[in-house]
DNA sequence: GATGATTCTCAGGAATCTTCCAGCTAACTA
DNA sequence: TAGTTAGCTGGAAGATTCCTGAGAATCATC
């Protein structure tokens, strides 16, 4: 995905620090904004390609600056954070246009994935496509489906996340820590060795399927997903 | 349905939004009118292929904008919005041109279909098929008939819009979220466990009469159903 | 009104997923 | 080679998600 402008509106300082670094690695331009009132300001002012919204701000709620700037005219999607227990009812309505929402505590990978299928849906990614590929192993990802020469293999939700982190770093290791901070929710406070575990469970679907291993062990760096080049 | 020129004109900002970020998603180019006189303006002005006219305005009803303009000798079909309990008199003879109406509240898929099936009857939409074919279902828009593998299956209203919402996204993952969004009423707060519900009986419905499974659960995702390519 | 279809809620239970643990194996080091 | 460390994997408890039958409420039709 090409670089994008993002803009972080969000009254906790830690979840706004959490986003803006992550979306910065990811090659993104990130501005940050408290308050709703603020936020408004900002996207009339900058026109971000993408607003990521709390819906729980301390002066206008996420739904308010939303009513605002369309308004307005501006069309800029908008990927709503929520808490956990509010959402069920007061969500509905949001999925309509390019718009989503993800529940907190939610993962970066989480996160990176919703935006590229945003801006994968209203067009504005020109190298949109929405199939992973490294060597035998294809995600896509409207699909939610992943095949090993074809063959269909079925993931648990944490397996596919963790999969297409690896997948979209291929040819290059992650450590445990790492992928702990992409694909695990940012309240996560478990032990690494859950990171093991989930690999194991991959191995298992993926290499019977395979000619070659996929994931690689790096003993006492971390994994990574080989592709063809590498 | 290749791109329209929609004209919205309803005196709620609400209801606006919803529908113009609904139409603006589907392709379409939107414009939006908060009462009569500024519509029969817009309307002579940009000359929209379809409107979408509320019956309740402020200043001069629905009824009266659509003489206004048909007296001017402007033919551009009509989507009536009514409320529930304006009497069904009222209603009768407003769908004598290609005209229609939905009653508040309206689910979105409604409205998408409503206009595509003016556009087909007025005969301005070129590539307008009224039968949507997902592996062995078919769906004929116009008879409202539901077939698997040739066999007719009698659907619910409510059955018929949630398939016909999959049936147009095939081998697409589609949240619960999105399916509330777009299948129910824009003011139900339920909950979502009525998709499952409703998924449930379609299955019972499809199930025995296809060679395997039509809707495909994607466990802490949503829904999907399957097609042939994918 | 009465009957039947439809919509919606709810709750029990089934299936699946997450997490942790413990014992084991493989790899490195001295 | 033996000791040490890192990584692997089966098992199990607990949580989550999904399915479905039952029933209340509403709507349509005669």
């Amino acid at each position: 995905m090409e670089s994008l402008k993002v803009l972080v509106v969000d009254d906790e300082p830690n979840i706004r620090d959490l986003l803006s670094a992550s979306l910065r690695f990811a090659g993104h331009q990130v501005l940050t904004s408290p308050n709703g009132t603020d936020a408004i300001a900002k996207i009339i002012d900058t026109q971000p390609d993408i607003v990521l919204l709390d819906v729980m701000l301390p002066d206008i709620s996420g739904f308010g600056v939303t009513k605002k700037i369309r308004s307005m005219g501006i069309e800029t999607p908008i990927l709503f954070l929520t808490a956990r227990d509010e959402t069920e009812d007061k969500v509905t309505g949001l999925t309509v246009g390019g718009d989503d929402y993800v529940t907190k505590p939610f993962s970066l990978d989480e996160i990176v994935a919703r935006i590229s299928a945003i801006m994968r849906r209203t067009g504005k990614d020109s190298d949109g496509h929405s199939v992973i590929r490294v060597g035998e192993l294809e995600m896509n990802e409207d699909a939610h489906e992943v095949t090993v020469k074809g063959e269909v293999v079925e993931l648990s939700p944490t397996e596919y996340q963790l999969l297409r982190y690896l997948a979209s770093n291929p040819n290059r290791v992650l450590t445990k820590a790492q992928i702990l901070d992409h694909v695990w929710e940012y309240d996560f406070n478990g032990e690494m060795g859950i990171v093991e575990s989930y690999v194991s469970y991959l191995r298992k679907k993926l290499d019977p399927l395979s000619t070659e291993p996929l994931i690689i062990t790096k003993r006492g760096v971390g994994y990574m997903l080989k592709g063809p080049k590498g």
